[in-house]
DNA sequence: TAGGCGTAGCAAACCGATTTGCTTCCCTCC
DNA sequence: GGAGGGAAGCAAATCGGTTTGCTACGCCTA
């Protein structure tokens, strides 16, 4: 039977003080008057004691508790890191901290997540919904948490978002590789099913119309946003007779498991085959060749999704729902 | 005034059901019995308001939260996501959530994000201190909250400690140097003033020393641990008349910044300096030449911290501290 | 001298759950 | 018929804070 040795309270402050603990609290928060020389025997016996008052406590009370979960795919994927980071550090600002949870991409995982962490009473939530629709995502949540859906468009769901327009970037590979002649272009995004997630299909067709290019189906390819995935979905890409001239891949990890696929098949990139990122890891500018990218701002993005919680949380869920959306742009290194 | 449309509670679940909270509370967790009848009605209104316990409340009266802080360095380096997630995936099993903290090896920081969570009640903390030693966590945390000490030597702190054996990786990459006939070793390390974190200088001396081999005081270097540290201190390194003929680093970033140093010295590598790394990341196998370096098992680290804080929090305090040591492996690629 | 006001402090209610002690009812057994 | 015991449920205390309403006192002013 462990037995935990109890952390002083505002009671025993109190009693040590002579005063109650009405007076305590007031002494610490400034909301009512306390002579001074009260005060002073409070703030002693707090320094005596190491009192810290109990947030849990807090938190029951005031109905607030001054955290945010943030749900992501995978934090192991290196895209991610970097905007948990951004979260972390503007939400710290402020007095916040954050819970982080891995969904995987599972719908039941992404479910299990959501209402475990309502039930904790996160102040917000900033979910990468890949499975679930942003309208089943806010149904989880209810409708009173701050939600901020990232990734993912969501539409006249009653969420605020933060997006990228990937167009942009995506335009710009397209453009850079229309420049130097090359006009088949090739695709390997996520999973076939999703709904929902990173750079999806739709956008580079969208991209390629823009650019009066156009796409062909069997150059599109599923597959899970690993290198393993990339590789082998770029394997069967080049071993078509008809093979595609450049290959633009919905992340980093994928592009470079291309490279390594068109390695393997005795090709060279970008001579034989253009290859293009996403996201700009900090691997991308590692490899050989360096790999032409597009820049995915994951601090940006993930300063947006903090901000965007925080002013949510003053504001109140009356205010109109806001849409943030950052660009994206091409950096060309060697691989295209 | 934003107003947030209460949750519903167990007040107005037994309402609804026309039982006491007392009923409705016994319902669920079965500890006292409940007639079948009553638990329907019970059930029901329960679906009926999509009622989910207030973890907070449940918090505060049964003084658990069920959540772990794990403060780490920074999460965006990136041999810290594997250890997070490994924290997550084995705590997640068990109900439990993780807060995660950013402390920059800052001392204040450190202070600061440890007695935050303390105050916010965690069931246990997994820290992997730089500024602070192990008996100064350990004071600020109080006696009775778990503590996993990792990457740093607890000593006769009152703590857990999970940590790697990084003398049998080192030492591996001396003999294979030593065998290639390589013996002059440099070596490019953390900060100066650390009394903690990861992979000292006196690791690197032990190994030296280990293989018969020695050290020599102008060939060690101390930077911090990104690539532009590297860079720069093997630059310096690479700049003397009698530069090493080998540099062991202390993570693959300083190594993967040691390599480009070299290549903007017009140094090849591994023909004329030999580089070895530390962690093993992604990045590692993918830069050229491929990144010789020593594994260090960052998903064991991250799950042994785990199950180490369930284990203690089962055990209680009087149960003798544990101190568990995984070790590290070298990878011979081409860099070494 | 009475009225008004500001200061300082305490008691009690509250947040939303769990747990303990008690009562009531019913059945069984002697 | 009374004792004993189990089943079912409720009231109240508790966790550790914050907030509101109230009182007591001293001072100023009309």
């Amino acid at each position: 039977m462990p037995q935990r040795r109890a952390r002083s309270s505002i009671q025993s402050v109190a009693a040590a003080a002579g005063v109650s603990p009405t007076t305590v609290s007031h002494a610490l928060s400034g909301k009512r008057a306390v002579s001074a020389e009260t005060r002073e025997r409070i703030l002693k016996a707090i320094e005596e004691q190491n009192y810290r008052p109990n947030m849990v406590a807090q938190s029951l009370r005031s109905q607030r508790t001054r955290s945010v979960a943030l749900l992501l795919v995978d934090i192991a994927n290196p895209y991610y890191p970097a905007v948990a980071r951004a979260v972390h550090d503007a939400l710290q600002a402020e007095g916040y901290v954050s819970f982080i949870g891995n969904t995987d991409g599972d719908a039941d995982t992404e479910r299990r997540l959501l209402t475990e962490m309502v039930a904790r009473g996160v102040d917000g939530l900033v979910m990468q919904p890949m499975a679930l629709s942003a309208a089943e995502v806010r149904e989880l949540v209810g409708p009173a948490t701050p939600l901020v859906i990232t990734t993912t468009e969501a539409g006249d769901v009653p969420a605020d978002s933060v997006l990228t327009d990937d167009v942009i970037g995506l335009g710009e590979a397209v453009d850079h590789l229309l420049q130097k002649g090359i006009h088949e272009f090739g695709f390997i995004g996520g999973l076939e099913g999703a709904s929902a997630g990173p750079l999806r299909v739709d956008v580079f067709e969208a991209a390629i119309a823009a650019a009066g290019a156009q796409a062909r189906d069997p150059w599109i390819e599923h597959a899970p946003f690993t290198r393993e995935g990339g590789a082998a979905a770029a394997a069967r890409l080049l071993a078509r007779a008809d093979r595609p001239r450049a290959i633009l891949c919905a992340n980093d990890l994928i592009a470079i498991g291309a490279m390594q696929a068109a390695h393997g098949a005795g090709l060279l990139v970008p001579e034989d085959v253009a290859i293009v990122g996403f996201d700009d890891i900090d691997t991308a500018s590692l490899v050989t060749p360096p790999l032409t990218t597009v820049i995915n701002p994951a601090s940006a993005v993930g300063e947006a999704c903090a901000r965007t919680i925080l002013w949510r949380v003053d504001s109140g869920p009356e205010a109109p729902y806001r849409r943030i959306v950052l660009p994206t742009r091409l950096v060309v290194r060697e691989s295209a």
